[in-house]
DNA sequence: CTGTTAGCGCCTTCAA
DNA sequence: TTGAAGGCGCTAACAG
């Protein structure tokens, strides 16, 4: 691969004046400009940015850690992510951690060796081990949507504490007093938030949720579906289900289907991302829409921002969700 | 950020020493190898990759440009990649191409300028426009699912012409004889693939594929949602769907709920990659699973050695898929 | 067993 | 308008 001294001694200057026409940073004569240029096309010249980043100690990379690109909100978290870093000419590496903080470790001691300029982090669940490990670090970092306790740095995340009211008071609105909730595992922070939500609008009417009416799963599709097996088999079933997220609802209503129980005629059943095939599922699924793609580019924003030396205060925010009405969810029928 | 130098400095020895000990390439006295790695633990030295690469020309990333990580095809094929990148201590710099030549082209020149050690290459719909840009380029290439007609270079895909004909011959097993075909794009090759596929498989037995039996739509749930709305409508509509990816299948089952059209008794529908969310539809959908994360460990693993060296003869392989029938799929009923 | 030295490719004063 | 030279942080001969 061709260097700058390699143009530089064919065009007959110096790399300091190829430098410049490259960067444009001091004034050439417009025969040499056009020249160099011409060589640099001739011999299919590309900069090495790594050298470059060596000088000015920036690499033009950011760093993004989340559970699993492959689960639809991160996914939707990610592309904000690639689209507003593209944007401003930055690169980014992905790292997968898996709720393993072995391997989170290392992937982002990995991404420091790679001097990334900042990290996008999402702790999953692994977030207290990672504690420590960020500590001393100068990389800025930005939380997004899982705080860690031990970490003070910006964050940004998603509601879902007011997500689990907004369901839940969806649901209550619309005559609805046993409601049971689809939750993902007892470790999960954010399961935890929505819960409370719900727990928050069911007091505000004096409505119980007893212990069987809360239900933990692995927050897939087959979680969702075991969850609402076992709650249409209660004595006193539930005739509505908040499930935590649209996964666990899209597997619920596979097994309302195969319970010959009619959603939302017996059942209403309402999710918490509004993922695109919620929209097409059979029944349509009523959900809380996040604003995923959104938060992405928050992220970013305020990433590039603390790299390029933004001082101002510590930022915590959530971003607030919305709620979509669709065919999965109706006033209870009475028997 | 403490540099090698500084180590070097406290401790009283040579940058060379330290870098010994680091990398193990030189015998040194225990007294002293004891002495750098404390002095690296206390001041939280952690080695600068750029510069490492600078000497040795290998920056250890790899580039991967796919047309939408959102998808969850690619999301799984991704995270095959991330998964097989990690174990052989590689990172990975996604791009989202949307299918835009141009911004491709950008960000392909973005990661040669970082000097990625390999690409893998989904060229989507923008690949002709690729041709130019890849070529006389040192960066191994590998291309994933999308050949490149101007650029030779190593390819591992998935079979969907395989694809089509099993989904096809599927139907045909169960007595299906109006099977129709939702699409995507006219442009896309592996719609056109799993289409051939599928013509194959009818031609065998002499069934026709009418004009209004191929339509043409946008590849997500809306697009089949819409398909199978207006198959559904027509005077002699089919019995059975075959959709090109499950996206649309979704879609379909959708639109056959909502025109009251029981799935399979009076339709058929399979799908064509098995998502995991399709295993929970109502009903639940046939389709024919796509070993997608196999395909990208397997892209890292030839990338990686065509990096290392590897000479042997350009490999150019298609993947075969699997015939999952759950209940979306059924014989025709008797009128 | 350890240190000195010469770069890797680029940018950037300082001189001319 | 241009060049020479030093250095970013690290590795790898080459000497001791």
């Amino acid at each position: 691969m061709a260097t700058m001294k390699q143009v530089a001694e064919r065009v007959g200057v110096s790399t300091s004046t190829v430098s410049h026409v490259i960067n444009g940073t001091r004034a050439v004569s417009e025969d040499v400009r056009r020249r160099v240029l011409a060589t640099i096309d001739d011999m299919r010249y590309i900069p090495n940015a790594m050298a470059r980043s060596l000088k000015n100690d920036k690499s033009h990379t950011i760093g993004v850690s989340i559970p699993d690109n492959t689960h639809p909100c991160f996914a939707e978290l990610l592309r904000g992510i690639e689209d507003a870093a593209f944007e401003v000419g930055y690169n980014i590496m992905l790292c997968n951690g898996y709720g393993d903080a072995r391997r989170q470790a290392a992937q982002l001691r990995g991404l420091v060796e790679k001097r990334i300029d900042g990290l996008i982090l999402v702790a999953g669940t692994a977030r207290n081990e990672l504690a420590t490990l960020l500590a001393g670090q100068r990389v800025p970092i930005v939380l997004a949507d899982h705080e860690v306790p031990a970490v003070e740095t910006d964050f940004i995340g998603l509601d879902h504490e007011a997500t689990g009211y907004a369901a839940t008071r969806h649901l209550i609105e619309l005559g609805h007093r046993r409601i049971a909730c689809v939750a993902g595992p007892q470790a999960e922070p954010h399961s935890l938030e929505r819960i409370a939500g719900l727990r928050r609008a069911l007091e505000e009417e004096g409505l119980p949720l007893p212990d069987a009416y809360l239900v933990y799963v692995t927050p897939d599709c087959a979680g969702g579906h075991d969850a609402v097996r076992r709650l249409l088999a209660l004595d006193a079933a539930p005739t509505a289900v908040f499930a935590c997220n649209d996964l666990m609802a899209l597997g619920g209503l596979c097994a309302a289907a195969e319970a010959g129980v009619a959603v939302p005629g017996q059942l209403s059943v309402v999710g918490g991302d509004d993922l695109g095939m919620g929209a097409f599922a059979t029944p349509r699924l009523s959900s809380v829409a996040q604003p995923t793609h959104a938060l992405g580019r928050q992220l970013t924003g305020l990433l590039v921002g603390r790299i390029r030396g933004d001082g101002g205060p510590r930022r915590h925010q959530r971003l607030q969700g919305r709620l979509v009405v669709r065919q999965s969810t109706g006033a209870p029928q009475p028997r």
